[in-house]
DNA sequence: TCCTTTTATCGTATGTTTACGATAAAAGTC
DNA sequence: GACTTTTATCGTAAACATACGATAAAAGGA
């Protein structure tokens, strides 16, 4: 790459595509919702839901704190995460924001365009 | 990889995991806002607004298709892009699913949570 | 202190993504 | 038919993602 991301795109740009990023995979979606229905949980427990050895879950925990939609704590010899609702709120905003451009059109494409 | 994603994961997850890719570089949300903003429009005119040679903002344009939140149609030499309202009504609805989970928790996860 | 439990990180293999330039293909114009 | 314009695809290099097993580190219990 020649020039820098933020020399180029906006950061709203940036940020939900980091977000959208940190959704792009179904382990992590199914962590997430996991997480949702738990309020919070231990990484055991996940590593037991999902058919992935608990070095790769680990690793997607840590693309979703990353991205800031998880807190994790040391709980002793555990390690406890939850969701960070405050930054998942941000998330949908930036995504209704998009969202908003594309319902308003007026265009009615319901097969192509041109 | 040993299992099949199909075996692993939800169609939901699926689905909403391939959505989220497909926004998950900020040249693919800028090509979706200047969509927005314009209804349709070609290739070289995407081409123009974005610092990348012609065959990455190709590639970028491949990949939303792939995904279904564009469409796109021949028109004489030209190729014409326009959005897929509809497949993106379908992410949100997706997108907002897994929110309204979140959204309904109980706990105010302020600063971490254990 | 040693052992167990739990999780993070390392090393590594494999596959995917992103970028570019070069080239091919499709269609209109001269 | 030759030329131009426009876009897709090919080839390729570099970077990143995803999976695993092995190992380290942190903390509690015997």
């Amino acid at each position: 790459m020649t020039k820098r991301k933020d020399e180029i795109y906006s950061d709203k740009e940036i940020n939900l595509s980091e977000y959208a990023k940190a959704l792009s995979h179904p382990a992590r979606i199914a962590i997430l919702k996991h997480l949702a229905s738990q309020d919070r949980c231990i990484c055991g427990e996940i590593v037991e839901i999902l058919p992935l050895a608990q070095s790769t879950v680990s690793q997607h925990l840590k693309e979703l704190k990353k991205a800031k939609l998880i807190t994790g704590e040391i709980d002793g010899p555990r390690s406890c995460y939850c969701i960070n609702k405050e930054k998942y709120i941000e998330m949908m905003e930036l995504m209704d924001s998009l969202s908003s451009l594309i319902v308003k059109m007026k265009s009615d494409n319901k097969k192509g365009c041109c």
